[in-house]
DNA sequence: AAGTAAACGAGACGGTACGTCCTGTCTTCTT
DNA sequence: AAGAAGACAGGACGTACCGTCTCGTTTACTT
């Protein structure tokens, strides 16, 4: 996914008129999201104020509120332009490769660095119904878009079943994902992406032949 | 379920003891359980302050210091006492009917009433860790032990095999709960408990045999 | 009085140079103005801003600080512009009659319309220097002037003592009408103006005969 | 007067009920006045601030705001608790002498000190209505008074015509008084002292008897 | 009965951030 | 050049809650 289609997401859709008027700053652009980055990191998002983003930005709020609505925006353009949501998922021969390698690089970002940032997003995605659209749209959405490709993959592979119902695959894995995420029980680490994929190879694959069980005999088995 | 199981949330663990001083004002305690309650209705859960139920319950702001952390503990009293977590998980005679079941009751009350508080409880779990270890030991583990209870009674009945990962399943099951419920991305509804229940016997269910197969024979196959 | 007389506060003394480039849009200019009048109905002098001026007028607002320095300076000429300071001070045969009825017209305007303005004006001119210097001379001195003019057609008559301080006079109405006009203290009436008037009298006409005496007998005497 | 006559303007009328819940701090206000008075001398007027204040003072805005309308009534609560409106008014033996001392006392604060502060009040009291009435009645009033007193004490003497206008009198010497402090033309100094004493003299005096005359022959007069 | 001690209502306090408004300047394209 | 448009840094506004604090007032259980 090239760079340019994610050039901004403040003032969402609106693809700036060449039009009248002095153009946007793009040195305020940066400073701002420079100074979220540089907050957020030293002091963490529930601290994260736009006062404290306009102070360290050296830029006046008004300019902020121009092109954001609100706090949660403001990390999400800066978050997605820094690790900009790279998801290649490459095809690695199998489903259940295909899944433990999208887990474990999903995992390992949550882990290290964006767990925290996600985890408050999140939680501002629950009061703020206009951030939530934003959100799922900018954000979740293709995640699950990755993983719909995957499941995709070895559908056409004929390790699926044609019938399985792969958005419900797909929540079955981001959901378990984000409940321990944001309650913290249990780790994110690379036995639960086994457990996991062997959990949904059970639900989604082909029946009746050895597939599955090719893989893994008794799948979320301990 | 006894009054008594659910005392109080409040200055959890100190069982009031009977020493010097005025007494715990019970009229006061209600005042404000009544106060959160009325207003959760009335303005729902964000608006919700501290002081303003101070305000609503006609007492002073001290006295709801003195018992509660934090706004989220209040609300989690007032809710808890209120619908108090009633989960008999009857026995319906097979692991299916226990699931869906059990789905279809929890749904039922996070789409009527309870879904933007339990939303907002989660919400601020986020941002207030020892919030989180309150509801997630006064709550979500008991939904989790809950479930639990089911899948047990279906490893008895020779319905699930013995070597699953029942904790997993717990987990497979409230996780995409939760993200429904969170992103309000789908309907809690009966289909979506049907969906996930039909996943989960194909994780849990004794391979190789039918007992899967003569309930539903391809599982979460549209 | 010829709209030359009065061509423009803007840029005081500027008068533009027939010079390169896009002359001045006189249009905007009348846009301006009318703006600032309809705004100062509606909405009085404290409301207005140079912004809302813009905005009402559909002009940048950079014109607007191009032509003027602030907007009491926009206000002045506006309203100069309009109620453009006719100030006749016509021969009525005496003293007496001159200044009742120059304070019978200048009340009236006080009163009906331009009280807040001035007062606006004035209050605008305490905090700003350049103003105050701007305000003074276009506006007051002519007051004050007019005033003088009407003591010396007084002492024409030989009804003023020839050593009075006609200055001192003028300040001795002028200082009153003000201080009632700004703390709203007592009306700008008929029998202020005659209270007024009768004072003066007693101060600047030829003592020992009854040049005074003849009009009226005891002075401000209730 | 004692200080104690005007121990507060704060919260006007108020008088503190010994009442329910935490009292006001006295160190709070107290700290709140002398900010007031150190950053009207360091800074003027109007560059003072409630935010500055309250950083100056080391006090929530919101202690302010709690008893004060606005900046205007915070100054003159200051200004007044300092200067106390001290006003003796002793008595001179004569009118003249009076008014002369009252005056000479008058212009002295307000060409060394209080000018510039009472400037901006008077300003301010233009455009706020709840204001000026407090300004009124708590300066503006007492200097009224202070005068009234002074002719009282003439026509005591025999010095006033009884049916004067006293009232008028009062408004004849702070009406020119406050138009050249606000307009800043002419200064207020000891001939203009003189000049107005005289010419208030000319009004209200005894006539046809020589006590004006005797003082001084001709008023106003150059 | 007097004393002690905690809880209570009230509400003031120092803080912090909010989101809005306006100022006066600037930068662009258009006329 | 002047103009319309509108973004920019800055700064104060007045509000809302936070969590703490200090009052005077109950309301028990000691002594």
């Amino acid at each position: 996914m090239a760079a340019s289609e994610i050039p901004s997401l403040s003032k969402v859709g609106a693809d700036c008129k060449p039009g009248r008027g002095r153009p946007r700053s793009e040195h305020s652009h940066e400073a701002i999201l420079d100074a979220v980055l540089r907050l957020l990191e030293a002091e963490g998002y529930d601290a994260l104020t736009i006062e404290g983003v306009a102070r360290q930005a050296g830029v006046g709020k008004q300019t902020i509120y121009r092109w954001w609505k609100c706090k949660a925006e403001l990390v999400l353009e800066a978050y997605a332009n820094h690790a900009a949501s790279k998801t290649p998922v490459p095809d690695r021969g199998s489903l259940r490769a295909d899944l433990e390698a999208f887990l474990g690089v999903a995992f390992k970002r949550l882990t290290d660095i964006s767990g925290p940032i996600m985890r408050g997003l999140m939680a501002d995605a629950v009061h703020d119904d206009e951030f939530r659209e934003v959100l799922v749209s900018a954000f979740v959405a293709k995640r699950h878009d990755a993983l719909r490709q995957i499941f995709q993959r070895g559908m056409e592979r004929g390790e699926v079943d044609l019938a399985a119902d792969i958005d419900l695959a797909c929540e079955l894995i981001l959901g378990p994902l984000w409940y321990r995420l944001l309650l913290q029980q249990g780790k994110l680490d690379a036995r639960f992406a086994r457990q996991l994929t062997t959990a949904l190879l059970a639900i989604v694959c082909v029946r009746a032949d050895s597939s599955c069980e090719r893989i893994e005999p008794v799948a979320v088995r301990a």
